[in-house]
RNA sequence: GGAGAGGUGGCCGAGCGGUCUAAGGCGCACGCCUGGAAAGCGUGUAUACCUCAAAAGGGUAUCGCGGGUUCGAAUCCCGCCUUCUCCGCCA
């Protein structure tokens, strides 16, 4: 949510971000609603002073045992013409609300501009692609050859799901738990949110689009599944107001992720890459506005030591206007290198600034019972099992078609250094 | 899933159609008192939105949420959410 003032008095900044972003939006339309809704709220407030005073005269005489016929037929008149406005102003802060809620965030001056993730920038890289002396295969061949998983998923659920068995299944809950481990080792705090968000508290906690595009609503109920624990976790600290001291609140949240990724053809969604369901530890911090870009850097740098530790050569790229979720100021996106050769996004650091907060409610005083203002809440994958554990397939297999399991991760595989077959 | 009892300000807690501009207490802030403190005394003590160039000021709303009855609702009625207690079912 921007803030109403920026997008009254300053719809420059608003149209600068929308070219960035290549994104239509009816700013003319939102600006003309809140015109109109807050004169129709001046009316009606207006209404309510007089109907406030003269119900004060009546419970005086009341009061007195006098009648009142006078005011009380006053009192009915202008109850019928506060009902219409009323309702007039009721439904134009509603188009209101939905405009406002819908109009993305404002990017960060960092972010590059761009339509799509072609112009995305390079940040930095880490790690050579492994010079290897035998045809690599894909991660779906190995999964196959070394039965690690089970494909009657897609017709007992659907395609885009897989029985993850044996030595993988056992290598995401490693990849967890040592990430787990290592977050909050450094002072982060171990959340298991719900799997599930209200509604109404969903549309708060992200745009609608995801709503068409990835959420899976819950039959005869007003829920829907996350599809990242970020949800739920904003959704922790709705409506509180914190002391300043009681931040900066560092997280560590397990979950699943349910999406249904509508819409996204022509993407790479080779065998375990775009499931629709995955495993997550994720990364989310809710701080003073001046800290954000301290934590966003240790977000990332968390992040990125996970992946070195695996042995994972990645390079880091900022997100292009076009690219960025609307719900972002800034992201930064680790893609893992594969066996093709190519980079593909394993996670996904970000910033939403207050613009989350904003939609939660969520405060700090920045002074004891001083002048309250909006936290900024950030979010960064701490790592993302599927994508992770096909990254670690792809780039450790050996020529015997096995896969040397990570130092880091061998002490949580009960000491194993391979996955072989079986 | 069934039955019952609740949800009031930062917290506790009264109020059950008009004086609620929400009693009282705790907490907090400031002042007096004190060598200093405690106690005591006094004063103040919410949030959001609208208005205003801004501050001051003014206005409106808010007693879990949403409707309704009424000239007028914290108070009456209906629906929902939620907490607690008991029963049932269950990993």
């Amino acid at each position: 949510m921007i803030p109403i003032k920026i997008i009254r008095e300053d719809p420059e900044k608003i149209m600068e971000t929308l070219k960035k972003r290549g994104k239509e939006f009816p700013l003319e339309e939102l600006r003309e609603i809140d015109k109109k809704w807050r004169k129709r709220k001046k009316e009606a407030d207006k209404l309510r002073h007089k109907r406030n005073n003269i119900g004060e005269k009546i419970a005086e005489k009341k009061k007195k045992g006098k009648q009142a016929e006078e005011e009380i037929e006053k009192m009915q008149e202008i109850k019928k013409e506060l009902e219409e406005k009323e309702e007039e102003t009721k439904k134009l802060n509603h188009k209101r609300e939905k405009l406002w809620m819908s109009l993305p965030n404002l990017l960060d001056s960092e972010v590059p501009k761009g339509e799509t993730e072609e112009d995305n920038k390079e940040i930095s890289k880490w790690g050579e692609k492994l010079e290897r002396n035998f045809k690599t295969k894909t991660h779906l061949e190995l999964a196959r050859e070394l039965n690690l998983i089970d494909e009657k998923a897609s017709e007992v659920t659907g395609e885009g799901f897989y029985y993850l068995k044996n030595d993988l299944a056992m290598l995401g809950i490693a990849l967890q738990k040592f990430t787990i481990d290592k977050l909050t080792e450094k002072g982060y705090e171990l959340i298991e949110p719900p799997f599930m968000l209200r509604e109404k508290i969903y549309k708060k906690a992200t745009n609608v689009d995801k709503f068409k595009e990835d959420m899976y609503g819950v039959k005869d109920t007003d829920k829907y599944l996350i599809g990242t624990s970020e949800h739920p976790m904003a959704a922790m600290h709705k409506d509180e107001v914190y002391q300043k001291e009681e931040l900066p609140k560092k997280y560590v949240a397990i979950s699943p992720c349910f999406r249904k990724e509508a819409g996204t053809h022509g993407k790479y969604r080779k065998g375990l890459y775009r499931m629709h369901q995955f495993n997550k530890i994720e990364q989310f911090i809710v701080c003073k506005p001046e800290n954000e870009e301290k934590y966003f850097k240790e977000l990332q740098e968390n992040a990125e030591e996970i992946y070195q530790e695996l042995k994972i050569p990645y390079r880091v790229v900022i997100l292009c206007g076009g690219d960025t979720p609307k719900t972002q100021a800034k992201t930064y996106d680790v893609e893992a290198l594969m066996a093709d050769g190519e980079y593909r996004e394993i996670g996904s650091n970000s910033t939403s600034k207050d613009y989350q907060a904003r939609r939660m409610n969520i405060k700090y005083e920045k002074e004891k019972y001083g002048e309250r203002e909006y936290v900024y809440t950030l979010n960064n994958t701490g790592v993302a099992t599927s994508r992770t554990m096909l990254a670690i397939m792809e780039n450790h297999q050996n020529e015997k078609g096995e896969i040397n399991i990570p130092k880091a991760l061998q002490p949580y595989m009960n000491g194993k250094k391979k996955i072989k077959k079986k």
